[in-house]
DNA sequence: CAAACCTTACCACAACTGTGTCAAGGTTCC
DNA sequence: GGAACCTTGACACAGTTGTGGTAAGGTTTG
């Protein structure tokens, strides 16, 4: 039985018939139809639903956001615009003024003890 | 004069004061701090804060959206977990019966053309 | 030291998200 | 033809997002 109906399909995924509509909606997950347009579910559809619940679930991140990443790789301009944008990255204070930057060298220290407990390792860059 | 206060910022970028400590909290841009901890808005962070504006507005995107772009190439997992699952693509309806196929066959001209007059017909709410 | 800044931490509020339920109507199938 | 499905559309409601305030308290500087 690989064509399931949208309640099928939601008991077997997990999901509501409310969700199924709901994630189709935004995109992420679009069964085809029958003829008369009931949704129809197949082994593809139904692996993706389990696999997009733990997607959502492991990184805690929303639907939403696994739509505009799908809009990411599908919208070029908007990939290289955002891209863009976070590339150019946030430069060290060669831009403030003198008495200023004295200042901030001389925190710099208690601040990096500081930011030490904190966790942001992550300097790589896939330049 | 490059050395900005959070207010000054604010008003040469057109943002907010608030939207200025809001967008630092989501990590998108994070000032440099004076000595009494103060925000300091260099030129990169006026010029950054000028250019999110610009690419919220163009492409119709939240401030979610963004630091969710940033956290796909910071978090490596997140990233892979993503594109793997986007890449699953929605298969054709290999999986279902065959007579279920026949009917999706036929239908799908009728579709298709239904479908043409419908572009992206997002539907109003009533407001 | 007082005015005019800044800070964090709350209260507030509209809009959107995620989710349920219900209604009115078409489809399937016995 | 009626039970049991499906469809879209709407009302509803809690939680989050985006945005504004205000309060209590440090900082800077005339």
């Amino acid at each position: 039985m690989d064509a399931l109906t949208i309640h099928e399909a939601a008991q077997t995924t997990g999901w509501s018939a409310r969700m199924l509509r709901y994630v189709e909606r935004l995109g992420l997950i679009e069964p085809q139809r029958s003829a008369a347009g009931y949704r129809i579910y197949g082994a593809g559809e139904l692996q993706r639903l389990r696999t997009l619940r733990e997607l959502l679930d492991e990184h805690g991140i929303g639907l939403g956001d696994v739509a505009f990443a799908e809009r990411l790789r599908r919208e070029r301009d908007l990939r290289t615009a955002v891209e863009g944008w976070i590339e150019s990255e946030p430069r060290r204070p060669e831009t403030v003024s003198a008495d200023d930057w004295l200042r901030w060298e001389q925190e710099k220290h208690a601040r990096l003890l500081a930011a030490a407990t904190a966790p942001t390792p992550t300097m790589e860059t896939t330049a």
